[in-house]
DNA sequence: TTGAAAGCGCTAACAC
DNA sequence: GTGTTAGCGCTTTCAA
């Protein structure tokens, strides 16, 4: 290659790294060897002579799902964009349970800088991120002195719960999650805590069966609305802690013959791409741009790319039919 | 490291990598000595080392679908089990367009070989995958002198048709699609000329009007439902080219007042996770097996692996609620 | 069974 | 602005 171009390999390395001091002729020859050769530099060569890759690993639970596969898409195109690139690790196993974060797998590829998606990672994986001393971020997940990106949850809550009581609802249920595997526990518990704060504060009527488990998914989100709404003394808006969740009491209100909204309004959080299909009313949170901006954040903490991170898309109430004021 | 397992860097080498000709209290020294140190060998050393890395590119529309990132996730499961990554190449790009292969991130990384996934590569990319001679397989899309794993599309739908004409309906439509971004146009197609072939085998009423393209997008299947429903002679059954344009069929019936299966019957292709909740009858598919089933082809490729990679699990009708005999 | 030595394809420091 | 040189951390002969 640096003798099609007729110079020595530091230059041919400097032109396609388009390092300072290189004669703008020169750096168009070499350009034009390499394309005609299909040379292109060998990212193990180059991270073995530098002692560092350009490898940013990304940790999820799973990659099927919107929320997560959002995510780590975002990461994905912006690593790329700057000439990095993302190496998944996913903890998702065939049956459903989530597998330890391994030593050899996060070491061997010499990652420096981790994502970590909607996590709880226990002490000895967190150490483990930690070994290398390579920067950190989380989306959707909080650890320790990390940088984090996310949503407020309680204001995404509360900002459900405020659109449902200012249509005049007065019973607000809530179909939410106490833990989901592999994910972040906190999300469902700040959206129940901030249900149940915004009930309370707005003075609104409050009973113990107006909460149902739907653990996030779609079934069993039915399965506890169809116990709530089909109780005689059923609350006329419910609040669901996801977009899938929502689905779940759309079905369940469907398999009741309650109309929506007439009967009963529903409302969620996520903007799924399944949401406006369901003319379903929700707060928008989009994982792709969280995940896009915790890549910028650790692009920034490795010292590349300057100025600020763009500040978050504000939350933002997408009113649609699912809601209106009670019969 | 090795001094301090006290032997030489190559026994080091050696016995990490379970190769012969180490005695065992030495490999056993060793690997205590690695535990104690945290040490992992580098894979961009090894690499250079052995002039070949054992990562594997896996090259998507996007990941953000349940059929894409179910697949990678079977890929990424099976390469990791035989100490091989996957080198994630996402086409998605934020404005839903797929962008182009590069050629740089195609060799800077130095794949051993290639899986492409439910695409449609023209042929410079197609070129850029071939040059290495590194080993292909696809999942759900065809490339020339490539193998590929997939279900037989034909076979799927002539399932669900043959389904809904031994339930009694003789006027079954076909909520499909003609092509979507990025997504190989072949699987819409298929499945089109299979129900159209069925219709004509089984002596079943044909009319223009119950065909409606959906691509594969619950908001415009939704949309074709409802013209085909919404008509006077409107057919008894839907077969939808996928789950996902399924649930848009089904919130047009809903829409319109349609019971289902009362007033008309309606089944997908999948078993996508929420058509158990939605009581769909669907042809289960698996894309996590699929992608399972790709790694193992191409690691046999790669001399990787012995013995036959299982067979694929056979199409598989899920009866749910959603068909019925016609009223 | 183990060690010594060469070299993989780049980059970085230094000279020119 | 460009070339020379050394060396990154492994693997792979080849000898011992």
């Amino acid at each position: 290659m640096a003798r099609a171009a007729g110079v020595s390999e530091a230059t041919v390395s400097r032109a396609l790294r388009r390092l300072p001091h290189v004669a703008p002729a020169t750096a168009q020859r070499i350009e034009a060897a390499a394309a005609a050769l299909g040379f292109t530099p060998s990212d193990s060569a180059a991270a073995l002579a530098t002692g560092r890759t350009r490898l940013v690993s990304v940790v999820v639970p799973s990659v099927v799902s919107w929320f997560y596969g959002s995510v780590l898409e975002g990461v994905d195109a912006t690593l790329r964009a700057a000439g990095f690139s993302a190496a998944l690790i996913d903890l998702a196993q065939a049956d459903g349970v989530r597998r330890r974060l391994t030593a050899r797998e996060l070491r061997s590829a010499r990652p420096i800088g981790h994502v970590v998606v909607g996590f709880e990672l226990d002490a000895a994986e967190q150490a483990l991120l930690r070994e290398a001393s390579a920067p950190i971020v989380t989306v959707g997940a909080r650890i320790e002195g990390v940088p984090g990106i996310g949503i407020p949850e309680e204001r995404a809550a509360e900002m459900v719960v405020e659109h449902l009581a200012a249509l005049g609802h007065r019973r607000i249920g809530h179909v939410g999650a106490d833990r989901e595997e592999g994910m972040n526990p906190a999300v469902g518990a700040a959206r129940r805590a901030a249900w149940a704060a915004a009930v309370a504060r707005l003075g609104l009527e409050s009973r113990p069966e107006w909460f149902g488990s739907g653990a996030f998914r779609i079934e069993a989100s039915r399965d506890a609305a169809l116990a709530m709404l089909g109780a005689a003394d059923r609350p006329t808006a419910v609040f669901a802690a996801s977009d899938i969740s929502a689905f779940g009491v759309l079905l369940a209100a469907q398999a009741l013959g309650l109309r929506v909204p007439e009967d009963v309004s529903v409302a969620g959080i996520d903007d799924h791409p399944f949401a406006a299909a369901h003319d379903l009313t929700t707060v928008r949170q989009s994982p792709r741009e969280q995940g896009e901006r915790a890549a910028l954040v650790l692009l920034r903490g490795l010292g590349v790319g300057r100025g600020a991170v763009p500040a978050a898309t504000p939350l933002e109430l997408v009113q649609r039919a699912s809601t209106a004021p009670p019969a």
